[in-house]
DNA sequence: AAGGGACTCAACCGCCTGGCC
DNA sequence: AGGCCAGGCGGTTGAGTCCCT
């Protein structure tokens, strides 16, 4: 026996919606509030599916929507997500408020994963194309090069993916260049100037103890070039939100001034949505106020944000 | 100007999950 | 415990638009 259908389709519109018809369902929506979707295409007087109302109220007619192009901080934010997450366009969502999921994945798969395939990047694993041996689960001894590091006061030390100096020309430019090389040499030939071109972009991911442990053990992890790293005595490197840069370290200050520990340590945490800069969101759980008070007795570590709620990325740490 | 291929994105489809009975 | 239902999600589609020849 198959599902019932969500509606009666015979009696439904489909495909583009009419303004008419939206000025119905804003009007609803206004009045009678969001839910029970199912019941308001008639209460709505809309020959609508009650799924198709929903999209459509959460995808375009929502007036909290950021309409509009995605700005290169949207787009570095998507991709460092994107790399975390995978394809959970809702929880991706959750972090770039106004976006949705939809318009996420379609600006994804529209323009992101061109843009990562031209620097010759796998938009579904984030590395390397053709790079056979980082697929490999016992990570081989790299090199990196930590061009990137931007020293801060807590002389933490923490690696930043920035694509914040390639302006959009530059893509253009670039993206030219790609197509060019790619044409006239080996794509092995390539890999080592794409680490040139985003020496701090490091996508290989690891979970890892929590951030406080890093502290301790920074002066083993801030070399700006060679060392082996393994799983066992991993060289890490931290992922940074540049646009949240600062929020984070007054954040991580505030918490190694009263003792504590930030994110993912055992004694506070700041939320994933805090982290990013998301304050105030239904998302956050921050069982820690800035001034280091905690609120919450959670004790070991919360892998993935679960008991918090949400996860958080100061604890997911990416290593080569 | 016209044709056609490429691209974009709103909308749909089908599956999954959790709540309720 | 199991069935039903609503809501939510990710993948896919296709109409409209853009761009190139």
């Amino acid at each position: 026996m198959g599902r019932s259908p969500c509606c009666e389709k015979a009696h439904t519109n489909k495909g583009a919606w009419t303004k008419e018809e939206d000025h119905r369902l804003i009007a609803y929506i206004r009045a009678h509030g969001e839910g029970c979707w199912r019941s308001l295409p008639k209460a709505a007087g809309l020959l609508r599916c009650g799924k198709s109302c929903r999209l459509r109220w959460i995808n375009y007619l929502r007036p909290d929507l950021k309409r509009g192009n995605f700005t290169e901080d949207e787009d570095e934010l998507i991709i460092k997500l994107h790399s975390l997450l995978g394809n959970k366009w809702s929880l991706i969502a959750g972090r770039l408020p106004g976006r949705t999921d939809n318009e996420i994945k379609n600006y994804w798969n529209t323009h992101i994963r061109r843009k990562l395939l031209n620097w010759g990047i796998d938009p579904a694993t984030h590395r390397p194309v053709n790079d056979g041996q980082t697929n490999n689960h016992h990570p081989t001894t790299t090199t990196t090069t930590n061009i990137n590091n931007r020293s801060s006061s807590l002389d933490v030390t923490t690696t930043t993916i920035s694509f914040a100096n390639t302006s959009p020309n530059q893509f253009v430019k670039e993206e030219m260049e790609d197509e060019k090389l790619n044409s006239d040499r080996n794509i092995k030939t390539l890999l080592p100037e794409i680490q040139e071109r985003c020496p701090d972009l490091n996508l290989d991911l690891r979970i890892s103890p929590p951030h406080y442990q890093n502290i301790q053990n920074n002066s083993s992890s801030s070399s700006s070039s060679s060392s082996s790293s393994s799983y066992i005595q991993p060289q890490v490197q931290h992922v940074q939100y540049n646009h949240y840069h600062h929020q984070y370290e007054h954040q991580h200050h505030q918490a190694l001034k009263t003792g504590g520990s930030f994110a993912g340590g055992n004694s506070t945490n700041i939320c994933f949505s805090c982290s990013l800069g998301i304050t105030n969101s239904k998302e956050c759980s921050c069982t820690t106020s800035l001034n280091g008070t905690t609120s919450n007795n959670n004790t070991g570590y919360d892998f993935l944000g679960l008991n918090s709620g949400v996860l958080d990325y100061r604890s997911i740490e990416i290593m080569k």
